[in-house]
DNA sequence: CCTATAATTCACAAGATGGTGAATTGGCAC
DNA sequence: GTGCCAATTCACCATCTTGTGAATTATAGG
């Protein structure tokens, strides 16, 4: 019955635990750098929040901005893997689409941190994505099955032709992004509230309606 | 020939004015913001680049914070000054609504300060507009210039009915915004570039197609 | 048990940063 | 020309902020 004594690492409550702490930090500098952004955020309320000494900050990731990056790494592996859920290639070229664009705005939707991070990552001109040899090979195979499914839909007729699918894919995502990323200032001007459920149902329905009149052939 | 001295304001250079510093400090403001962000942005810089004592940003703006409204204020002021040269109403429904989507596409074009400093406003959940009162009375004008058009192109039959003016106003801002505003990123996971001559121009057509595509009636 | 080393804590420094009180200077009205 | 006030400069501070050298402690392996 008893078996030995696991070989496989017991993961046994240690107090000391370097994976642990570094997925802690990792946890709070993303939730402090989307909430103040780069330069607002600060180093002691990361590892505050982390419940860890600040000094671990500098001997896990070196610096503030390789935290930043280690930050963005770990927030497009999270989107990345989210999308390989999606399994577009097996469905109706025009379902796919469909399926695509609900899916940017709930993920958008129920991460709004990846949001301000992206934003913050754009103010410093990508400067710390550049530099990661990981993240520049972690493109987006959606853009690929995108480009399949247009083609699909053209031949099969219900989709019109000449689409480009990297227009197509920025356009679904601005269309739900710039919505949930200016909704502050949106709302301050036009007086209405656009983050209640009705309204983001609204949202999705207009979103789905302009880019599925766009796809659609006539 | 010779005119008397007029009586008034003359412009002459005057080694110190305090309309001139002002602005000078703003536009300075605008630029420091828009680079680094609120946080990010350097008082002592601001001051620097405006060629002016740091001493008079708090004479004339009392803070940082207040500096930043200031600026979100004119900033929201000049496009609010360009959107009145549109004269949408004169036009047919359609061509007013690709005139409209034009002029977006080329004042974020034009403005990239625009799109940096909304997005820290929006950083700050627009906290600092909401306690303007001068923003909340500059509601945009254009909603419900579109409103109307969307309306008689429905009745002359050249449009589809049941568009709603704000969904329609946030699309169109955001596929120009979101390709701007994050063509860092994009162009990075992508390895396209973004902001060519050629990229533009295929950007805006893409625009119009999808607007048009959408309010156009079939 | 003991030891080597990884994980963590501690105390602190060097510089930056927003902000301010008081002195100074230039221009305008008389 | 002179006096007044707004515009500007000067010197300075209190605090915050990132980052670090060195000491300490837990843990795994022998």
């Amino acid at each position: 019955m008893a078996r030995k004594p696991a070989p496989a690492p017991a993961p046994v409550a240690r107090s000391r635990d370097a994976d642990r702490s570094q997925q802690a930090l990792l946890l709070a500098a993303r939730d402090e750098f989307a909430a103040h952004g780069l330069a607002g955020a600060r180093v002691d309320r990361i590892a505050k929040r982390a419940g860890l000494n600040k000094r671990l900050i500098y001997y896990y990731f070196a610096s503030k901005d390789e935290l930043f990056l280690a930050v963005l790494e770990a927030t497009y592996a999270d989107i990345r893997a989210a999308e390989q859920q999606l399994h577009l290639s097996d469905m109706a070229p025009a379902q796919a689409i469909r399926r695509l664009t609900e899916f940017t705005w709930n993920y958008y939707l129920q991460h709004p941190e990846f949001i301000s991070l992206l934003n913050s990552a754009n103010l410093h001109r990508a400067e710390h994505l550049r530099k990661s040899g990981r993240i520049r090979s972690m493109h987006s195979p959606l853009i690929q099955t995108l480009g399949e499914i247009l083609e699909r839909g053209r031949i099969e007729g219900s989709l019109r032709g000449g689409v480009d699918s990297v227009q197509l894919y920025i356009s679904i995502a601005a269309l739900a992004y710039f919505y949930l990323s200016n909704n502050h200032t949106l709302s301050a001007i036009f007086g209405r509230d656009l983050m209640g459920a009705k309204a983001h149902s609204e949202r999705l329905s207009h979103m789905c309606e302009v880019i599925l009149g766009y796809v659609l052939r006539d």
